[in-house]
DNA sequence: TGAGTGCATATTGTATACAATCGGCGCCTT
DNA sequence: AAGGCGCCGATTGTATACAATATGCACTCA
């Protein structure tokens, strides 16, 4: 039996690149940085203890996220948040990509789908109710990741991702305060039992109203 | 007086990493290499001359833009084109996208702008002629970039960009045929035209039709 | 006094050496 | 003979050393 785990998202060994990108990438959608601030190379291998290398690559990364900016031979500065006109964009692009992707598999859903969301509504919940704002944005990303990855198109996927990450940001920003937390489960959970329903054009409505 | 020259898009001095980049993603897009073919670091370093840093960057930068495919420790593979349903879900996203651009900007266009925009068509009616199918598809991509960056959003430009790389391609395979690249060239100076005309809805409306 | 210039230093870009991991082949076992 | 196991070569990941470039400051000169 192939034991292959190849579920994308979690590769069980992950190097140090990956390690060092998700952590600074959570200091700096935590405001840990402030705007404009130079990363030295340096610094982060004294802090993280590795060589330049993978720490470049980190930073490479971060930087094609929209996270950082870099120019050639200028050093890195930690980018500006997105203006909140993009943000209005990002609505019915979002609308667009995901209510495709649900719409694609809503006959399909399985037993296996509703396990996976309400997993991840259990995690959601437990967030809010902790009060965790990194990672209750953790679990609602996951949710609708996990209706676009259902599609099984990896294009499809990427385009997502690469328009989230940009706005994840506000994400954070949006989600204050324990009450507005808790709310966010709520509606979680309403979109999920509308899925159970059937009802296919009622399920993309309740998503898409949900993503605005 | 500050020769700046910061206009992100001409760097004057570009490096290894950014040079192996364009030689790669045009080797790509013209199909020089069959997909899901390994790419061994290696055999770049021999082909470019340079060390293995500058080659894994450019590989890392061209899996972001989805031309190349790399799990850790694993090898390197040339994508797969993608689907033609994800190019029908890219023409409504570049629609939002590029009709908010113009919107924003269209009152403010100025002799500098129709300048700009009439050098690129000079170059595209060139490129078209000769029936150089590359050079074709770049002064497109230019073209509605060069609409897209005068919004000033920089995110904007960058989410336009990680949308517009992965269906480049498309671009690529839909303009195939002399005939076909003149239409394209008269397209876009009667694009211009309506711009000059000083009607923002008309502007809009022919321009959404051109990417649809 | 203020702008411009040139050098020293800090930082990024590149090259190379070493370590960890994966894929493939042959061998052994059943 | 078929399937599993383990070694070996190939390839990727990481570390370090060297080169190229930019930034900041002191200095010069109008």
């Amino acid at each position: 039996m192939k034991r292959d785990a190849s579920n994308g998202s979690s590769p069980l060994v992950l190097g140090l690149r990956q390690q060092i990108v998700d952590q600074l990438r959570d200091d700096l959608l935590c405001g840990r940085f402030t705007v404009g601030q130079r990363i030295v190379e340096q610094d982060l291998v004294e802090r993280f203890g590795v060589s330049r290398t993978p720490i470049r690559e980190a930073i490479a990364q971060l930087s094609h996220e929209g996270l950082l900016e870099s120019r050639p031979h200028h050093p890195v500065r930690v980018a500006a948040t997105p203006s909140d006109t993009i943000r209005q964009l990002i609505v019915p692009i979002r609308a667009t990509l995901e209510s495709f992707a649900l719409a694609t598999v809503f006959d399909d859903l399985n037993a296996d789908d509703f396990r996976l969301w309400n997993g991840i509504l259990e995690k959601l919940k437990a967030a809010c109710k902790r009060g965790d704002c990194a990672e209750t944005v953790n679990c609602d990303i996951m949710f609708h990741r996990s209706i676009i990855r259902r599609a099984g198109q990896k294009d499809l996927e990427a385009i997502w991702s690469s328009i989230v990450v940009r706005v994840r940001s506000h994400f954070w920003e949006s989600h204050r305060g324990y009450d507005d937390l808790m709310e966010l489960y709520r509606e979680h959970r309403q979109i999920v039992d509308v899925f159970k329903r059937g009802d296919k054009q009622a399920a993309i409505d309740i998503l898409v109203s949900n993503i605005g």
